[in-house]
DNA sequence: GTCTATATTGTGATAGAC
DNA sequence: GTCTATCACAATATAGAC
């Protein structure tokens, strides 16, 4: 009665996570996805009929795992302050899981700006910037709002979102050169990143004082 | 007379940084590089001998682009609030004038690690690691006497230059991203981008008010 | 569904004429 | 130094037996 064995095409696709991942998209090779599943390689064809057929369903799987928790964070009703509390704590444990997915995803878009057009589809059915502006939309509100009443100093909402986003992600997408620039080995990354969940929203809600 | 022809060698080097660049050192192809630097295949092979050097050449002047600018800002003797107006400006003028570098080093160095280790050697010859901590020793000696004299709140030097780099480099490495979720144009970055060497030095010197 | 074997194309690299 | 032609092998994809 154990945890029951996942089916072949899940295998494969788990597979084909990790080594997508890890070497990107064209440097990923099928025969290395296949020895990873533990299956041959003509598998893979069965499945995904191709390899470029793998690789969306790996880059969809990849947004979802990333976009879904911090959107709902943002969109929610919470003010300002516990709503950068909980986004942070959300996207941090995320990531912390999926130390990989920023450098992926981001290499990816960078290389092969094609694979934005699946991202529409990636976000569960909604096209992604509708819930863009809704987000964006929200927060304006709440921000103008906050400044008017004197507790927030001005800012958009497209840059409070950029700020937020580049103090979340960056540290994992550039984990490998903040390895080397500031000197930190594994566990030292990851105790950083365990603190950062307590300090980073208080430098941002910092920042944001009047 | 009017510029002088780059030789071979140099037209090569172009074509690759163009070519690396876009499609990631795995995706880029010898005769899209040959192509674009309008000469034969066989020439390419001819300087570098190997794809695998040409690729380490690309890399090495990416990081040369990217790296000195700032640690040499970084490093001065400027007070905290003037270097951090200083950093900014000097690198997001960088990056405006080579927007794909951050996903193009972020990518190579996700999917190929390896490649770190050639890091050590782009930045003028020094070891990167001992100008990481040179200036992080620097910094953290003067952010601590500035917390000390309540000037500023108390931050790690690591946690100060994470920020720092995030807020930087983010927005360019996810540029395409960023185009979609924020609904943001070729323009509209751009402007962003101006903007922003302005409210990004306040909006950091702002969170490390007491 | 899963395998072995093979076809087919792509791609880095070299030989050799000019 | 630069080119054309070609090699050798890697990698995706398919055919067909079980």
């Amino acid at each position: 009665m154990g945890t029951p064995e996942p089916d072949t095409e899940d295998r494969i696709l788990d597979a084909a996570h990790a080594v997508f991942l890890r070497r990107g998209t064209s440097g990923a090779r099928m025969q290395e996805v296949a020895d990873e599943a533990g299956v041959n390689k003509a598998l893979l064809h069965y499945y995904f009929r191709s390899k470029d057929r793998l690789a969306q369903a790996v880059f969809r799987r990849a947004m979802q795992t990333l976009l879904p928790a911090v959107l709902e964070a943002l969109r929610g009703d919470d003010p300002i302050p516990e709503k950068v509390r909980r986004v942070v704590a959300i996207e941090l444990d995320t990531l912390r899981a999926n130390p990989f997915l920023p450098g992926y995803i981001l290499g990816e878009l960078t290389h092969q700006p094609e694979r934005i057009h699946q991202l529409f589809e990636s976000v569960s059915g909604l096209r992604t910037e509708q819930i863009g502006s809704q987000v964006l939309a929200r927060l304006e509100a709440q921000l103008s709002a906050e400044a008017r009443a004197g507790r927030l100093r001005p800012i958009a909402a497209e840059e409070f979102v950029l700020n937020l986003l580049s103090l979340m992600i960056f540290p994992f997408a550039g984990r490998p050169l903040l390895g080397v620039m500031l000197g930190l080995g594994e566990g030292e990354f990851d105790a950083m990143m365990e603190r950062r969940k307590a300090s980073l929203p208080e430098f941002i809600l910092n920042a944001l004082r009047p």
